[in-house]
RNA sequence: GUGCUCGUGGCUCAACGGAUAGAGCGCUGGACUCCGGAUCCAGAGACUGUGGGUUCAAAUCCCACCGAGCACGCCA
């Protein structure tokens, strides 16, 4: 199959894809008339660095290999058929045996006028539902910085896919049913002890962060001496609850103020209540993938993929988070989710061969579960890469760097990374040098094309789309070739899950508006059809800016 | 030890197997009497960790090695 030819887009607008299904039909057509084509002719059409034209085809290497002949010679005979359409303003050869074609203005300036006259034309339609679950977590501490990457990684994913036309659920998970949560209760207990004066110490592997040490100040206001010194069941109950309750609180605030919203919070516990972990687990017993061995109940995991068979029922009769974790998918299945999308820290890439032999096991077709992992980030203080623990109190906090940068940068700077980076956030940087975050450039260039708009009002120059053939610089075509790329960029982020391509993107839109708007005087009103098309041009960029920092989650204020 | 991820100018990061490896920060020198100088233009700075291999073409794919991170629990 030819990899340019799959029609991903539906619609009435004149897309970059139809300028390359333009050529490569082109193309096919002079093989054609060779009588050489074939299917398995795998060439392709692409965009070429600057100064080689619009478009570029490597369609004479490929033949070369077939023909035992000079790729240039092959380009030239190619090149010799392709001149003799419309539309080519220039056909060339060039470098080993590239072809690259420029189209006319006329053809470029009639796809301005279509994105123009339809705002929209970038997006997709569409109701495919699926979901999406990020930043869950043990909810043991307030979010760091690290969760703050997923955070913002997984929202904007999710504002990406739903531009792309899939009906998108986002949800959170809570592991509020596992040991570590009894460990905080624990640990707060302890705390509160202290707090009155009691001499406890907390567990060994207890969460030492201040934070604990604040709400048990809290908590001893609300309910005085009552616990003290006590501990039995109902009391441990007691503070699991109190805990969670407050990291949960802590959390959404956080999220909020980060501009990160949730359809839905589920909770592991819920799944044992409602018993669909029994459930699970007698359906994976019909099958006989389970067995006993050590006191506990094993799933055979290495009947399905290369790994050691895991636990699902502890020895002690407890479930694994691995146990929970099959029942939790089963569960959105059964909701009628097309395909769902985990974002896992790198600290889990272990977990998936055993989530996805959970999926066969449970006969859940392929390709329903998809991980999506991304790398931490690592911190880096007064010089100094620092790790951050929860568990030892050793973290900076969403909050603080929410704070100190605010909350474009901070969405911006996460979303500008390649989530398989292994990131490094200064943070001395970042506090003092907030207005080196790319995300102001970006932000100034529609700032700058609001004013411009102003500046065109006070001096009576009217936006026209009567004469957009005027802009037929190199930096007009320029232009107008980014502004049809915009939904190849969204897709290409639904396929490899890349935000950072489309912060590379609007970074290169804006620098071309900064470079034109430094070059050319835009608003003129000695020169009305000219300043004219150039205020449509303007428009049509503006369009993409506020669009793209809109699925970012970035504001785009009309001044600075 | 095994598996996964990564290694790109001084720093932080880009680059569907393609042309001269791009930006930003920092550095040097320039640009509004004119729509916002949070901008623009020019310059210096890189044998893409090392060594092989595949290909017309490798930062990208394959193998080995070196280095960093993560995971290898009846933690989550």
């Amino acid at each position: 199959m030819l990899c340019f030819c799959m029609l991903r887009y539906v619609g009435l607008i004149r897309r970059w894809t139809v300028f390359k299904e333009k050529l490569e039909s082109s193309i096919k057509k002079v093989l054609e008339e060779f009588e050489i084509y074939d299917d398995k002719i795998d060439f392709k059409v692409e965009i070429p660095p600057e100064g080689f034209g619009d478009l570029s085809t490597n369609v004479a290497f490929i033949l070369s290999r077939i023909l035992k002949k000079n790729p240039r010679e092959i380009a030239n005979t190619i090149c010799d058929r392709l001149s003799m359409e419309a539309d080519y303003s220039r056909v060339e050869v060039a470098g080993p045996g590239f072809i690259n074609v420029d189209f006319s203005i006329a053809y470029l300036s009639s796809v301005l006028a279509e994105m123009i006259n339809a705002p929209d034309f970038w997006k997709t339609k569409g109701d495919t539902k699926i979901q999406f679950e990020f930043a869950s977590a043990n909810p043991t501490g307030p979010f760091t910085v690290g969760h703050g990457r997923q955070a913002v990684f997984g929202d904007v994913l999710c504002r990406i896919f739903s531009s792309r036309g899939y009906r998108v659920h986002r949800e959170m998970y809570i592991n509020d049913a596992g040991r570590q949560i009894g460990l905080l209760g624990r640990s707060l207990w302890v705390r509160y002890n202290q707090y009155l004066g009691v001499e406890e110490v907390l567990p060994e592997d207890g969460y030492q962060g201040e934070y604990l040490i604040d709400i048990a100040r809290g908590l001893a206001g609300e309910i005085g001496e009552r616990f003290k010194g006590i501990w039995n069941s109902e009391i441990e109950a007691f503070f699991k609850k109190y805990a969670l309750d407050t990291m949960l609180e802590d959390i959404m605030g956080t999220l909020k103020r980060l501009r990160v919203e949730f359809d839905n919070v589920f909770f592991e516990s819920s799944l044992i209540d409602d018993g669909t972990v029994d459930s699970v687990i007698g359906m994976l017993d019909r099958k006989e993938l389970i067995y006993e061995s050590e006191g506990a109940r094993w799933l055979k995991v290495s009947s399905f993929v290369e790994d050691d068979d895991k636990v699902l029922v502890r020895s002690n009769g407890s479930n694994t988070y691995f146990m929970t974790d099959i029942a939790y998918h089963y569960n959105k299945h059964g909701r009628g989710f097309r395909k769902v999308f985990d974002i896992w820290g790198a600290d889990h890439m272990g977990h998936i061969p055993r989530m996805n032999a959970a999926m066969k096991a449970l006969e859940i077709e392929d390709g329903f579960l998809n991980v999506i992992v991304h790398q931490y980030v690592n911190l880096k203080r007064e010089g100094e890469v620092v790790k951050m623990s929860t568990r030892r109190g050793e973290f900076t906090t969403l909050d603080e760097l929410v704070e100190a940068v605010g909350v474009d940068s901070t969405r911006y700077f996460f979303a500008m990374f390649d989530p398989d980076t292994h990131m490094l956030f200064d943070i001395d940087l970042a506090r003092q040098r907030s207005n080196d975050n790319p995300v102001f450039y970006v932000q100034y260039a529609n700032a700058r094309i609001s004013n411009v708009f102003r500046t065109a009002k006070e001096k009576n120059v009217e936006t026209s789309r009567d004469s957009l053939e005027l802009l037929d610089s190199q930096e007009d075509r320029r232009i107008i070739k980014l502004l049809t790329i915009f939904p190849e960029i969204l897709d290409s982020v639904v396929t490899d899950y890349r935000t950072n391509r489309l912060t590379s993107y609007l970074e290169d839109l804006s620098r071309a508006f900064h470079g034109y708007y430094n070059k050319n005087i835009i608003v003129d009103p000695e020169n009305p059809a000219l300043s004219g098309a150039r205020l449509a041009l303007c428009d049509a960029i503006q369009n993409i800016l506020k669009n793209g920092l809109e699925l970012l989650g970035v504001e785009a204020p009309d001044s600075m």
